[in-house]
DNA sequence: GATGAATGAGATTTCATTCAT
DNA sequence: CATGAATGAAATCTCATTCAT
């Protein structure tokens, strides 16, 4: 009869997981406290009891998932490489992280139809964000000085697009195979990926400076501007 | 007596609407086929009547979902254009499409979060992206043609990218703005980030060709595969 | 396998009939919305389906005791008799519509408990009760013209006498009966106890009156307020 | 770490205390144990281990009630007075015992829902109630001697008058208060209500009798049984 | 004496779906 | 085409009670 646990941190632990898998998988409303408490084998008032609502177990998972993306992100640890390899660590493992806990895309997109509903009430979740635009500007600030990278690029573009390509692929994985019509799930397509979006992501920040030692491709923003009904950007975010 | 509508097809295309909005809004799950009813002014029965199920209605509802974007892409209509303007003009038509039925995103992650059940079952939806692909070769290559675009590019890389950036901005608006602190809803917001991710497409189309005139950059992929732990990415997608 | 009633207003009646039932006998919090489903052979959702929730239920089964129990204390009917027999009937009445009506007593008490949550939320319950004061006032004041009752009998006062007299024997039949070690739930006890409470108001509201014929007792009210520590009594209900 | 109270006494009387409020304002089956436990600042199980259930303790705040009510009512000390004095008081105790307990309204209100099967099983409880008939029958004895009380009054009718007019105002308060319109709470309504009973009371001892020194009334009785569909009641208590 | 963790049974409520008209 | 009434299964949540320390 092996005494159930009596161990309550564990407890706590093994609803999260279970509880994780299941809102990931099911989503929200699709998620059941039942197969939650089962998979757990523990009643299911335990998961009222800990976290008093599904809600309220919800938000303790999107919590969890946040704290242990954004350590995985490890944006400052980071900050000791030389500020090349230092982004492009940071797309490594940003790509990794989500590569690693499919679940997290799963949350955030609920949580993005939520509208941010949880997310922009728990300081805790905003505070693990708040280092990560800084590191990049120290990165770029770094690169700048070094004369790897332009000046005057905005760091929270540069996280947007290194974001949006790691995400995306990720999270629209079945969509994106039918419409394009290929198997984006193997592991070589994966890298080729990972190296496709770090190339874009440093030319980026490089073009225009003098990458290493030459100088390049100054005409390209303009032309680039050119482009009839998009008002000229400002590069910097709202 | 002469009941309200009695225009099947209208019938039809309203709970499509009010099926979609609520799709979007709560997922699959969370939407309540009577709510969906009560917003149509509609009986439930109705509902099963033309869609036989709440899947089926799921399903109708992404179809449409889909010919509304696929029409709003205009990729077929952008080969007119030369090269250059094409792309630009397909990322902003992708941004735009997005932009203008914010559902679509949250239907096409809930059938993600199914790994793709619906559209993989669906001949039609298939169908639909079929010429998607080409049309981007055929610019790329028209491109090449014309000195403006490198050669050996894949078309499947250009559209993940471009969708990925087009996408995860919309998609993920509230978890980013909370992450980088900034507002990402505004429309100067919105011109920005699609100046930026029509640059970032171009300079990797362009780059390394003889952009105008000189050829530029090869160096640089090399440079890139400098990094340790990813294996020399083979730019082709499986 | 007689096709279930398809009468909403049969279906709707049925179901307070229980619910009353239910109610009555384990108050709000005992009852149970599955074992009225039982009773009424219907699905639960059915309760849900008329009443919204058990509170809405409730509610109901409220409104319609009362409207019950008013139109059984005939009391507008009882205007058209002389003074001393109406006063008579409105005490027998009130008396027989409790004792028909055991559940009333219980409903009302929970309304008690509760503070009167409900029934001073009803516009409906209330406008019920308004007739109630004018009556008795019009009795006493034909009674008076008469002869037969004394001047200056607040109406409110002589509905608490009754209305105490009547209700807290049926009430609280059962700690009474272990209090006094009586039986009052025989019809000889309960015949007795109304014939006592009809003399206790008539004698009120003659007392000091030329009743019939004889000025009496003007002594009386004298002595009672010579009572120590209560002061003066206004005779007027707040 | 020596525990809070320690004093087994004072942590038995601490439960009563807030079970009695929470029993009172929320019936049996809508007290909760748990709530209970809180408002002790107690574990739960301590209820357990001092009244084995929540029935057990219900048991247990009904005999603490009726010994605190009992106690109020001081019908002994009363036998002291002389019988109109005793009997005034008698009312005017009673009135006030429920007024300080308003909880005792609930909770045999309560009792008497479930029939008085407590109070009934409960040798302690009955005991309680036992001198009360012959304190009544005492003082109506010694004023029928006197010559204030008229002779042949049943106690026991006294007692179900003097209760129902004390004990209704009260426990109906809220919905007398509706059918009214009027504030039954205020410290001169209640003033008003016990000089009025006190004197209904008071009445019905002595009419009849030769109140000081006239005999009155011998008619009264008689005409009230002439009502018809009443048999002429034996004014003894079964 | 006292506690936090755990439970099983059952409460209210919801919901996709079907029946009868 | 269209509806209101009805259902069965299951969802979330509650609660008196007990276990282990």
């Amino acid at each position: 009869m092996a005494s159930r646990s009596r161990d309550p941190a564990r407890t706590r632990e093994k609803i999260l997981t279970h509880a994780t898998t299941e809102f990931a998988k099911k989503g929200f409303d699709g998620a059941r406290v039942d197969s939650i408490a089962v998979r757990c084998r523990l009643s299911k008032n335990m998961l009222y009891y800990y976290f008093k609502s599904k809600e309220g177990l919800f938000v303790a998972v999107l919590e969890r998932m946040y704290e242990k993306l954004r350590s995985q992100q490890k944006d400052l640890t980071v900050r000791a490489s030389d500020p090349v390899t230092a982004l492009e660590q940071l797309v490594q493992h940003t790509f990794t992280a989500l590569l690693d806990n499919p679940e997290a895309i799963r949350l955030m997109n609920e949580e993005n139809r939520h509208k941010g509903r949880h997310i922009r009430q728990s300081r805790r979740m905003r505070d693990l964000y708040n280092p990560l635009v800084d590191t990049i500007r120290f990165i770029l600030e770094r690169g700048r000085d070094d004369g790897v990278f332009r000046a005057g690029i905005d760091p929270a573009f540069v996280y947007l697009s290194l974001s949006s390509l790691c995400y995306h692929y990720l999270s629209n994985q079945y969509t994106l195979e039918v419409a394009l019509g290929v198997d984006l799930g193997s592991e070589q397509a994966r890298e080729n990926w990972l190296s496709h979006i770090t190339e874009l992501v440093m030319m980026f920040c490089t073009s225009g400076a003098p990458a290493r030692d030459l100088p390049l491709l100054e005409a390209k923003p303009g032309r680039i501007t050119k482009r009839a009904s998009v008002k000229k950007p400002a590069r910097q975010s709202a």
